[in-house]
DNA sequence: AATGAATGAGCCTTCATTCAT
DNA sequence: AATGAATGAAGGCTCATTCAT
């Protein structure tokens, strides 16, 4: 889905992979060294650019922040859509979104550490109108996993703990879990770490 | 445990108390702004100080930032003692370190941001040599912990899942909460809540 | 004056068209902006060109700048010699030059701006070779004041102040007075204030 | 009137010099480019001062500016009251302002290009909240010319063309004469060509 | 210890100019 | 001629740090 259209005349295209290129490397640096401390120039850098290119696509840092944040959060959306799909019940739908989240972080790691450290954190220092959309995408989310709890708990399958305690608890271990990840010198994937995660906090919340 | 020993000569009793009104300025305006939009002079004057003073006191904003954090960790390493103490049971442990923890984010909610956000997120911003000291000093709360699962797992009360996995959910919990609570306007604590998240975490982890 | 010789080939009359077209997109944006926070951009935005193609037409900025003032002054010379063809004695010429100065105002009021505020204070700005053909031409223009109030003074017309203070008075008068106009809002021409302004000047100067 | 009070505490003494040292930095160079081709680099450099310093005393370029005008605009209203303090009659006061407007010239050749230049243009650019500020002092002094005038008419002294177009034509006869000084290589002082620019102007509105 | 004026490196951003198409 | 994406030097401004008092 980052891939670029292929129907497009020549020159869209080249803009809108240029625009991608720029995006990754401000998402690197950013990821490195957090929104303050990375620098314009660092990421026109690594992108390959002179810096002046940077503002032909983006109105500047706070903007070209909140763009790589909405493009990973849409990613985020789209797979946890795609993992509810298949599924009926309560448990396997979240079963889903566990693996799908976990998948996501090992196919980029880099962008855990300013997405959930967090979406709200570190961009409330940059002054961006688009906050709102940022925050608002992650309630959506959100919502949609306090529905599946909801739902649970209706049938009996879950404890009457309140869904949004529950959908609380489901990103905690996530975090904290991809966080650690992402501390470490070269992580590697786990499944019995992962497993035992999610037996956790399934065990919590069931009946 | 902030309170300058009474026993010290005077002079030295006023260096302590200085240095700690910094240090709390710090903490207040580093929870406000984040470490790299803090200024050393803003700093300053909430203390009440010229910003050369804080020279005296620290090598650099760096290492002013490393000390507020270990500042707070010395008192999270005795608050948990503390809590320990007097039980006996791993589960006893676990709920006195749950409530203890909830108690402290609520003596100072403000630290939480740039604490949780993380011991080490936030701090790798800054560069600071003061990073492996702090790293160091979480691991070995986290070791406490880590020894209190061991022991439920030894004797039973716990499933065989890893003590590693079960602080870390043990964490995971409690900062995604906090991190929630203290993203709101005018938080209200909520024991009902605290009782829920404590048992999601106990049911999920016990036998 | 400003358009183009229809017995041109086709190639050259368009060639023609569009250096006026950008001419003249320049000079709006210039009397709009001022020399330095003027862009090249815009004014080619303006005259529906690409950047590119202001380069193809002028050297630079600079120079494009040059080239404005110049097309304008060519004009202030042609309308001052029309003025001067009918009439004899120099008072009817001097009227003549201050109805046609005043006349032109009015047919572009914008270009004022820059061009009084001034043929040598804005262009300074601007470190174009071309100041000194500028200046050079404006000294001719003010030769030919000079030489009609020398002759009133030689046939005791005007009273013998000298021709050079005579004609840099005739521009102060002129000047200010436009200036005035153009940096009024909705600026009316007023038949009673240019009387009144030239009724000044010639009872100052006459015996 | 641009010393610095010798009765102050060392400390407010130096910052007074200093403040004012940078001010007739900012003076010469933007005298020297105009506005926005000045930088705050060169004025720092030209003050022997750091450019950090120079937000020490004013908070942007902008409003360093506007200081500068309204520095020379204050002693432009106390020596205008000063010439106008002996005299009586409405013709005695203008000779009085005339000269007076002159010494001020000479005494601060630099200064006039972008007073002149204007009170209005050049700052216009820059989004200065001073702007109404310098317009409105302007329009004070002219007001205060307006009145002179007003009495002449009324006592029959002068020509009833009204005391509006009188005080433009008035400063309108000075600022070409001054600009043309000013734009000269090595201007020198003319008493001759002083008294014949005022004996056209009371000649011109005198019955 | 305490002060706070001064420093200057470094950052975001703009824009004249170039060049491959 | 015409295009407009890309360039990168330069400017305004901030702020951690120093030092003379």
């Amino acid at each position: 889905m980052l891939d670029v259209d292929a129907t497009l005349p020549r020159k869209e295209r080249e803009f809108l992979r240029h625009r991608r290129e720029l995006l990754m490397a401000a998402e690197a640096v950013f990821s490195e060294k957090g929104y303050t401390s990375a620098t314009m120039e660092e990421i026109a850098l690594r992108a390959e650019f002179a810096v002046g290119t940077l503002y032909k696509f983006f109105d500047n840092k706070a903007s070209l922040y909140a763009e790589v944040i909405l493009m990973r959060m849409s990613e985020l959306e789209e797979e946890s859509n795609r993992a509810l799909e298949g599924e009926v019940g309560p448990e396997g739908k979240i079963r889903n979104c566990f693996r799908s989240r976990i998948d996501q972080f090992w196919k980029n790691p880099g962008f855990f550490r300013f997405f959930y450290h967090g979406p709200v954190g570190a961009i409330s220092e940059a002054n961006t109108g688009f906050l709102p959309e940022i925050r608002e995408r992650y309630e959506r989310y959100l919502d949609r996993l306090r529905e599946i709890f909801a739902e649970g708990i209706r049938n009996g399958e879950f404890r009457p703990l309140g869904e949004g305690l529950m959908a609380l608890s489901f990103e905690g271990l996530l975090q904290v879990y991809l966080e650690r990840l992402s501390g470490q010198e070269s992580p590697a994937r786990s499944q019995e770490e992962e497993d035992g995660l999610l037996s956790i906090f399934l065990n919590g919340i069931s009946v």
